[in-house]
DNA sequence: ATGGAATTGTTATATTATAACATTGTTTTT
DNA sequence: AAAAACAATGTTATAATATAACAATTCCAT
């Protein structure tokens, strides 16, 4: 008797949150789609989108550049009055806490999820020519890392990896300058 | 015909560089070690190992926590009168530069590095209960990360890797208060 | 000993982040 | 609808981390 046992192809889980976007495309959706994920998710958990975390989340989904607290509290200052580092810090910390927002410890900088809802702390590409940066979430390399950390009988709750170096378009950029 | 292949072994390179020592080590060894190690790399590459460096050193080895750059500011002044942010920040540069300390980028503080000389950036375990850094620079995992970023075309050039969980003995002793 | 380079000192200020409490806004309860 | 309870934001002050710019000193090679 046999049974043929149908092989599936390893399906290759995408494992990149946020790619390094091609320079033309439209930005716009991007921003779009952070903000409807962002209050669909808040909804879900009962969670209040205001007006100033819609603001805050779009100024960080700006580009694909890490954004500065202080670069933030500039703009919030230029266009509404008041604003102080505790609204900016406070507000980033309910981005961060929802999952939105991640912190680029090595920059000082914040740039938005990818793929929020799925918790997870992130492996961010940090492209040293044109600054922006690029998220993965490899599981691999997360159960690599939780086995080595493990020989030595340490038990991992949170990984913090950012890696430099340079994105596919400034390498090309710069092998045509050659 | 055969050929009889000598499997070789997997010889297990050891991939910790700084491992959380026993509560009961001497620790005094561990600073001894370092500042030899430290003389001699800065007198192999005709760098000076002179008394600030060395006494800064000291006190970044002083645990096997990671120590601020204020705590040292304020040691050197109970030390010695003077002393003002720019002489322990330059003193950490250049013992940076030398591979001789490691800044650990979530905590804004630094450690000492267990194998200096063979330059490196490290993958670190933070203990969030004792506080305590371990070092390791596995090849394993640098390799993997290198993979995972080439598929996106990235070209690595450094990686920031910091692990937070539990050693070992928090664990042990979480086990043994329940 | 002297000129040049490296190291350290000094003063001022930039950058990043939080504490503590007041006010406003939103929801729930009555 | 009024009041209570809570969440969010505003406000003021200050803490913590880090660098710029220039002066003084020390060290080393000649």
């Amino acid at each position: 008797m046999f049974f043929i046992i149908k092989q599936k192809k390893r399906v290759h889980k995408n494992t990149v949150i946020r790619p390094f976007k091609a320079a033309s495309h439209r930005h716009q959706d991007c921003l779009d789609a952070a903000i409807v994920m962002a209050r669909r998710l808040c909804d879900a958990s009962g969670q209040r989108f205001t007006r100033l975390r819609q603001r805050v989340l779009e100024l960080v989904w700006r580009s694909h550049e890490p954004v500065k607290a202080y670069d933030i509290l500039e703009e919030l200052r230029d266009e509404h009055g008041a604003a102080a580092p505790p609204t900016v810090y406070r507000v980033l910390d309910f981005l961060r806490a929802q999952g939105l927002v991640h912190k680029i410890e090595s920059l000082n900088a914040y740039v938005g999820c990818g793929d929020p809802g799925a918790a997870h702390s992130g492996q961010f590409l940090i492209c040293r020519d044109c600054a922006r940066v690029a998220e993965m979430d490899d599981p691999e390399l997360r159960a690599l890392l939780r086995q080595k950390a493990a020989r030595l009988g340490f038990e991992v709750d949170g990984q913090i990896i950012e890696i430099n170096g340079r994105c596919h378009e400034c390498l090309q950029q710069k092998g045509e300058n050659q």
